[in-house]
DNA sequence: TTGTTTTATGCGCCAAAACCGATATTACAA
DNA sequence: TTGTAATATCGGTTTTGGCGCATAAAACAA
């Protein structure tokens, strides 16, 4: 499980993955987050031009956050396999 | 340090404060990244509709990448203090 | 203060996101 | 196969980023 987030088409990817892993359709999606299915359809093939807002938004609908971090740095995830 | 960046604003503050832990300007920033100082400085200031992909630009020219994660889990920075 | 660097704004331009409404195209289940 | 849900795409409109070019405003040092 990578979170990393270095390209629009990473982003598109985990995107739809954590939809997807709530059972939600884009159109779900798009009703939470306040945006139409058709942008939520860009995002997900990696849209390189999204707004930051729109990123944002969608994130939040899906309970998740960026973090900025160095590179090359364990994920959060990574570490949380020690516990 | 918290690299929780779920907003504009917050983005803008992590972006700046990493460009001045590196003593750059804008403009030197701009010049990495590819884009302008004048966008440099809509960022910095919390710009909304900034581009996916020009924000991907400046974290990497700053050694920085986004990580998705839940919300409200232990950042890297604070796990880090473990070691 | 004065001069220099740095950051914030200005106008015009082009390209494109995301809007509205709607439909084509897949994917999938009965 | 056939029908339905889900996703990708289209025309048109509005809005805005980021570009070039340029300058005003702030911050800071001599």
């Amino acid at each position: 499980m990578t979170d990393l987030a270095r390209t629009p088409q990473q982003i598109g990817n985990l995107v739809r993955r954590a939809r997807k892993k709530r059972d939600l359709s884009q159109t779900q999606l798009a009703d939470q987050a306040g945006v139409r299915q058709e942008t939520i359809s860009l995002m997900e093939t990696g849209n390189p031009a999204a707004r930051l807002e729109t990123i944002l938004a969608v994130l939040a609908a899906l309970d998740l956050e960026f973090r900025i971090v160095a590179r090359g740095k364990a994920s959060p995830a990574d570490i949380e396999d020690i516990f």
